[in-house]
DNA sequence: GTAGGGTTAG
């Protein structure tokens, strides 16, 4: 069991990891418990049928749970508080966050203030809504009430900091509760696991999964992975491309006697068609078929959109139709993801029967199937059909969302329609929505391409002023664009400014700058840009080097060219269809060029 | 009674 002092000491500790909330008014009523009023607990509390069926039947919705919950509130005597967990459990578990926090208000507001379960309860909720902050507060008023904060507690606290990125602070009170004898627990683990993979530490998720196995870490409790456990850590690694290492996991975790269900299969096969290794991925399938366990429609939507993204439709159609006749019923985003594979080849007209067919196959419409039906009559240059549609969800009352947005604003700027994406960005406060990071740059890159660089540049520095922290890719549209208007000096002067701006330059950044200076014909500066990125740590790929040879090329600067094409060829690049156009030129430039040349080692095969 | 996993659109 955890001390209560040293809980508390946890409790303090973390206190000055997160900063406390404001919002006391929202709060107060959850903390404060009204004078003279306690909690009543009346031990001959009225048995409740609902109640009863809530607990031994596992369909009752969250719909249900809402009913319940308002007939205990009107009894006489009140139910004990404990009691309310069920319903507020059930909510939970539906995901309804926001009915959760209407309900600890309704119960706040006839004097049932919740239990430490209650409270934990309200954590997860608001962790779950990205505001951990508010979570750190209802844990101070665990503490306030006397009450202990549990392994449930940390664990709720340290997913909360992993959804708003702040993995750093969920690794540091992690450490913080083991060092104070708290023991994390495998739903604990499982909950940093994930964080680190969704933040792009898939490996660092490896070398912990490593430490906590060997017993290195968690105070000698010994450690139990259960299958939760081990498809989190099979997908982070599967989605970072480490399949293989994904594979070993997954061979691990039977070798333990876990056995994979249907998502660790799905998982595993979702990696192998990330990869593109399609055939391991059918070969799984079959295996796992043939081992009994039955794919799902979760399973069907991912070889789904495998075999779309494959250009493979028809068969992705003829999958819809054997799922069908398995007696998997598909869902909006199995539909959703097979128009988007019609959109992808350009069978825009198939992926609008599509879309007309879905109320009559049994699945009404969301708006992602606007969003990617509106998407695909944008890539085929159909914009009235797109805004057209675009009306219909309004009229048909689709709330639209930010990607509908940005969505119809790149098919706006690509068809030069400047005046009509300004007046239509205009519009998303109406409906409610926030621009966000992709909205941004999606402007500054279309008033670039459309020559309103002042626009962009205004746009940009009204960002900075309102306090909208830019990424790199906000500022990758618009260094683009200062480099193709010539604007070399001031595309430099912001890329100096990335580190204080609290950004790391991408390999588009560098690409951008490179291919900016070659144009400008400041070839040194860009040859001593592209060996200050490898120092750096970052990578050139493919399209760098084009982009520095194309450059030399120009410049009638063979040998340095050739050196390149050596560098490309030691490091295993394939070459690709415009490095031949580099290399055409150069030969027709001159042919003792073609001495050069037969210096080049031959391209190695492997892909 | 409360905490952990796989699928679609920009």
């Amino acid at each position: 069991m955890v001390s209560r002092t040293s809980a508390r000491r946890a409790a303090s500790a973390t206190s000055t990891l997160i900063s406390r909330p404001s919002q006391r008014g929202e709060l107060s009523t959850i903390f404060i418990h009204p004078r003279n009023a306690p909690p009543s607990k009346s031990k001959t509390q009225p048995q409740n049928p609902i109640r009863k069926s809530l607990k031994n039947d596992h369909k009752i919705n969250a719909h249900d749970a809402l009913t319940e919950f308002d007939s205990m509130l009107q009894m006489q005597p009140p139910p004990s508080v404990s009691s309310f967990n069920t319903v507020l459990g059930t909510v939970a578990k539906a995901k309804k966050y926001k009915d959760l926090i209407f309900m600890f208000n309704r119960m706040c507001e006839v004097n049932l203030l919740p239990d430490y379960i209650g409270m934990n309860i309200l954590i997860n909720c608001y962790s779950e809504l990205k505001r951990v902050g508010l979570s750190f507060a209802i844990m101070g008023g665990i503490l306030k009430r006397g009450y202990n904060p549990n392994i449930v507690t940390f664990t709720s606290l340290i997913k909360g900091l992993c959804l708003e990125n702040k993995i750093g602070d969920a690794v540091e009170l992690l450490k913080k509760i083991i060092r104070l004898g708290i023991h994390p627990n495998v739903k604990t683990w499982g909950t940093l696991v994930n964080g680190l993979c969704r933040s792009g530490n898939a490996e660092v998720a490896l070398r912990l999964h490593e430490e906590i196995s060997n017993g290195n870490v968690g105070l000698g409790v010994k450690f139990k992975p259960s299958l939760i456990y081990y498809n989190t850590l099979i997908d982070g690694l599967c989605k970072e491309g480490l399949v293989e290492k994904g594979k070993e996991l997954f061979l691990e975790m039977e070798g333990k006697g876990i056995s994979p269900d249907v998502v660790a299969y799905g998982t595993l096969i979702h990696g192998l068609c990330i990869v593109g290794d399609w055939e391991k991925g059918k070969e799984l399938f079959i295996g796992m078929v043939d081992r009994g366990i039955r794919p799902n429609v979760v399973t069907f939507n991912m070889l789904i959109d495998a075999l779309c993204k494959e250009g493979k439709t028809n068969e992705a159609s003829g999958l819809l139709d054997l799922m069908i006749r398995r007696g998997e019923k598909p869902d909006s985003i199995t539909f959703n993801t097979l128009m988007d594979g019609y959109c992808l080849e350009g069978r825009i007209d198939d992926a609008r029967d599509l879309f007309l067919s879905m109320a009559a196959k049994g699945q009404e419409r969301d708006v992602v199937s606007y969003n990617v039906l509106i998407n695909g009559y944008c890539k085929c240059r159909k914009l009235g059909e797109a805004l057209g549609l675009f009306k219909e969800m309004l009229s048909k009352d689709y709330k639209p969302t930010a990607i509908t947005f940005n969505i119809l604003l790149t098919g706006l700027f690509q068809k030069g329609k400047v005046d009509d994406a300004r007046e239509l960005y205009s519009k998303m406060k109406d409906h409610d929505l926030t621009p966000n990071s992709a909205t941004y740059s999606i402007l500054l890159d279309g008033f670039c391409k459309n020559n309103c660089l002042e626009e962009a540049v205004e746009l940009f520095r009204g960002l900075e002023k309102s306090g909208y922290k830019v990424d790199s890719l906000n500022c990758n549209c618009l260094l683009d664009g200062l480099c193709k208007a010539g604007k070399l000096d001031f595309a430099t002067e912001l890329f100096e400014k990335f580190p204080e701006m609290g950004m790391v330059p991408t390999l588009f950044t560098y690409s951008i700058m490179i291919n900016g200076l070659c144009k400008d014909g400041q070839l040194e500066k860009a040859n001593n840009l592209f060996l200050e990125m490898e120092k750096r740590g970052c990578a050139p790929d493919v399209v760098t080097f084009n982009t520095l040879m194309r450059g030399f090329c120009n410049s009638n600067d063979a040998p340095k060219v050739v050196e390149l094409l050596q560098k490309m060829a030691e490091r295993n690049f394939l070459p690709d269809a415009y490095t031949a156009t580099i290399v055409v030129d150069l030969l027709s430039k001159d042919d003792s060029y073609s001495k050069y040349l037969e210096l080049i080692p031959k391209f190695s095969n492997k892909a």
